[in-house]
DNA sequence: CTGAATCCACCAAGATACTG
DNA sequence: CAGTATCTTGGTGGATTCAG
């Protein structure tokens, strides 16, 4: 069992690694945070706009992840002391570049998860494998 | 507000596309899926075998977290009718591809994790976000 | 307009014990 | 060895209300 003969290049993946990806996931994996990172990625939005933009999401659920993201330095909040206020929130350099693995990730949906569905419909089906020669 | 102007080539993202990724995340971006992903990735490996790799996870755990990925095609489940019993599970061609976009995430996280622990830190002591020229 | 606060439902996940 | 069954708990997320 010497993974030395493995075919794929990209298996370096050990356990350190995998706590790092997972350690990212614990931030981004949620329901919203990606929403919100993919229309911010447009530009700089207000609350309301987000509001609307994200479509579904809670107040709560929106105030949240935007803490959340802002804490782990991924988007700027600016506050602008005008009445009635105006907050605007814009990805910082670092969240922008979260961009790149997001996409990667994208195109890896947008090409598998027929598949995906697929097999998972399958499944539901009592399993019906038996499509060997 | 036109988005003609944006100066991030990456910035392709839209509401559909996010909702692809948020759909992939949902499935692989519970707390143990991607861990399972990174072990087997070296090759098949038996029940007991991941049990150990994974280090932390439960047997409730990672049952259900193997049933989700053969759910989705992601791995093969080979039982071997043994005494004692034997069960190899193995990722799919299509779970090997699902490395790649891992890796993409796994090296944004090795970079980046730096810088957001840091903002984080920085969160956590009242924001002296105050580094402005 | 931009949140904060509160309450509540649901589910993920851990612990433990049991089975084939 | 490879799971399943049951119970319990903490956290996530939704709805609603209140506030600056």
């Amino acid at each position: 069992m010497s993974d030395t003969h493995i075919s794929v290049r990209q298996a370096e993946t050990s356990h350190s690694e995998c706590r790092a990806v997972a350690d990212i996931l614990a931030r981004i994996g949620d329901k919203w945070t990606v929403m919100v990172i993919g229309v911010l990625s447009h530009g700089p939005m207000r609350y309301n706009q987000l509001h609307r933009a994200v479509e579904g999401i809670s107040q709560r659920m929106l105030t949240l992840t935007l803490k959340g993201l802002e804490q782990d330095g991924l988007l700027k909040r600016t506050v602008y002391p005008t009445v009635p206020p105006r907050v605007d929130y814009q990805l910082t350099e670092l969240g922008l570049t979260l961009i790149v693995p997001l996409q990667s990730l994208y195109e890896w949906a947008v090409e598998n998860r027929p598949a995906m569905q697929a097999a998972r419909k399958k499944f539901a089906q009592n399993k019906p494998e038996t499509g060997l020669s």
